[in-house]
DNA sequence: CAGTGGTCTAGACCACTCG
DNA sequence: GAGTGGTCTAGACCACTGA
């Protein structure tokens, strides 16, 4: 297989992995050698199949144990990686202008429902703030955000209406810990305004609650123009 | 900060940079020091330096290139991983008793706009298959897909009537290639029947085009119940 | 308890790319 | 051209876990 001279890296090996696993020489939950044989097989070291092996198993192919030994999964556990951009990214990525417009940012009590959701106290003070992405003047995400005021004390002071809040947040309070949902749902007069749709439409949503080491920092409500599609290759 | 006797993993190389940049300590595009500086101050080698930063990068905290070396990314590349299970665990990972039903099966020539999305010729025979996805009788997801006979010959005596035919998929034709989009779409008067709800509501909808090493294998458009969210932490 | 993968060391050569 | 990360080798010890 290897010629000599060439050395066998550790794609080599997930390419012949892979390949076996697709033409059926390794069906679903054959145990494979242990690294030490393919390490022969394949005339490398062990750390080299470790590599291999190892990647694989990230990329949901194969489940490795211990002392049990590498398995090829029944099920690939195929994985969705969505890269989030920020909105003027995406915009610009379809080949819009992008254009930000603020539409309402103060501070306020948190409603309930926020509260109950963010484990707020009765009527913490937050940043309410609602404005419009455009992509070359057509609407393209409507964004409805709360921030805690307690969790990032700076927003009070913060200037919304040339910036969006998250690119704010992104400068502020890097790095915190996100639960990301989508879901459809449906415009009402408001949104239907916004993102210049016919009420009753089917809007395609995005939640996200965002977190910095235990302690709430915002969530948001993104709700997509009319025919969003979010799309990847797996 | 290692004490004697304690050895340095990879992991604690990881955690103690991304405190780094937690913390302001490397801000947004600052340059690492290089490899092997990073080994001495953590005592070890420079592979488990290397691979510390390897991941980060993976994880969309770090750059890494040649000779120019490792800078903290400006905006954390995030990415959300969802992994696709198939219908029925995510029924039953919901808490609820998983039941198929299938709606019809017939082999037919590819309508036209299947055709064009898949790139068929005209009129190529494909199995045609709709069903539906119960989570304890609650109608959990409805599934409407077209199988390439060409790609999959053996199609064409597949029963779909007791397995659905993303199961049969997925043993038949491993390991393909993927696009997955998601999208809300608005349930006409079929589909408001097969999912129980009233006629215009928002359909959380994914579509997933195969390919298996580029010829086409199957489209399938799978329409969730009312009030489906797909969530993920990141 | 024995077999498997998980990880680390020490050293080397190489590929890429910035200046 | 020279500095950086990318990868491989050879060997070792260890953690976990299945039988």
């Amino acid at each position: 297989m290897t010629q000599p001279g060439e050395t066998t890296s550790y794609r080599d090996i997930k390419r012949t992995v892979l390949e076996r696993i697709r033409s059926g020489t390794w069906r679903p939950d054959t145990l494979l050698p242990n690294e030490q044989e393919l390490a022969v097989e394949f005339s490398c070291t062990r750390t080299t199949v470790n590599r291999a092996l190892r990647e694989l198993a990230e990329e949901g192919f194969l489940e490795r144990r211990r002392k049990a030994g590498t398995r090829v999964l029944s099920a690939p556990q195929r994985q969705a990686r969505f890269t989030i951009p920020l909105v003027r990214d995406e915009v610009e990525a379809g080949g819009g202008q992008y254009r930000y417009a603020l539409v309402s940012a103060e501070l306020q009590p948190a409603p309930e429902w926020l509260s109950a959701r963010l484990q707020l106290r009765a009527a913490q003070e937050v940043m309410h703030v609602r404005c419009m992405h455009y992509s070359s003047n057509t609407p393209f995400q409507y964004e409805d955000r709360w921030i805690v005021a307690e969790s990032v004390p700076q927003v009070a002071q913060a200037d919304f209406s040339a910036t969006g809040p998250n690119d704010w947040l992104v400068q502020t309070v890097p790095f915190t810990n996100v639960e990301l949902t989508f879901l459809a749902s449906r415009a009402d007069a408001t949104l239907a305004g916004f993102l210049d749709m016919p009420e009753g439409e089917p809007v395609f949503t995005a939640e996200r609650t965002t977190w910095l080491q235990g302690r709430p920092v915002t969530f948001a409500k993104l709700y997509f123009g009319a025919g969003y599609r979010m799309t990847t290759q797996i």
